[in-house]
DNA sequence: AGGGTGACCTGTCGGC
DNA sequence: TGCCGACAGGTCACCC
């Protein structure tokens, strides 16, 4: 469900909420891909000072540590004070001053982790490889180029490796090497300099415009507010396997890379 | 060190 | 209707 714009979205659905807020009881139940790392009353008292973002995980800053949170393939957030009773896939909930922030996610593959500060172990592993930012300064179409001239493999799945550049999942890969003209399959090393600038500013546009439209509801998506985006009506590409190309009516195709689907149109995308 | 594969988990959908 | 396999928005651990 979360790439980038879903992460983002949720974020800025309940941040200025929950800032300043004080916990007053923290629940874990069944294990998510890791252990909380504390013990959740060690959290009683504790000020969410901030809700920040890095690549997909959200980063709630607290008076000590920080929480780590990613949504999977399959969590959602929400935040609030009449939330519905807790259902089998509600596994962490954090009940604060200003409201209950709850995670839902049938599939377990988020998480929600503990660190005393970003220095830590644990965070360090999980965000010490994580590439530049799509939608920040530091993303640079140069850079870009002379990272991908490095790399090998097919153009999406070093998207998808997110070492490079963070936030691209498996809908925006598709989406944006759309934009950009690109077949999927393309080895990075062999973009030129004017195919890898498009593919730069196809990446900002998709996740800003993404983000602008409140994020994808492929399945189930919601912000934190229980609000659903409307990305899904724009996709280009993406499961679309069969029906007409949106641009040129040529039927869009689909393979397999990396054991994940991906979508492209053959007459508008050069290899 | 880059690149390929399996693993983690539950739900849903299509085919027989 | 039931069963079974394929697949789903992520990414880590493990091989070579």
């Amino acid at each position: 469900m979360p790439e980038l714009p879903e992460v983002e979205v949720t974020r800025l659905s309940f941040a200025d909420r929950i800032a300043n807020a004080q916990i007053k009881s923290v629940f874990m139940g069944k294990a998510l891909r890791w252990p909380l790392a504390c013990e959740p009353s060690s959290l009683h008292g504790q000020t969410v000072l901030r809700v920040r973002r890095r690549g997909k995980y959200l980063l709630l800053d607290l008076s000590a540590g920080l929480l780590l949170i990613h949504l999977g393939m399959s969590g959602s957030l929400s935040f609030g004070f009449d939330l519905p009773l807790p259902g089998k896939h509600d596994h962490f909930e954090m009940v604060t001053s200003q409201g209950t922030l709850r995670l839902h996610d049938p599939r377990r593959f988020g998480a929600v982790v503990y660190a005393a500060s970003e220095l830590d172990p644990m965070a360090r592993k999980l965000l010490g490889r994580l590439g530049v930012e799509p939608l920040g300064d530091d993303f640079d179409a140069q850079a870009f180029h002379a990272a991908l001239k490095l790399r090998k493999t097919a153009i999406k799945q070093v998207l998808l490796a997110g070492d490079i550049v963070v936030g691209v999942g498996n809908i925006y890969a598709s989406e944006t090497l759309f934009l950009a003209g690109i077949r999927p399959t393309t080895r990075a090393n062999s973009m030129s300099k004017p195919r890898s600038a498009r593919l730069h500013e196809a990446i900002r546009q998709v996740l800003a415009q993404a983000v602008a439209k409140g994020g994808s509801t492929l399945k189930d998506f919601s912000n934190a507010n229980g609000e659903s985006g409307h990305f899904q009506l724009e996709a280009m590409v993406y499961d679309r396997g069969g029906l007409p190309c949106r641009v040129c009516g040529s039927p869009v195709k689909s393979l397999r890379q990396g054991q994940r689907s991906t979508f492209y149109c053959a007459s508008c995308q050069k290899p």
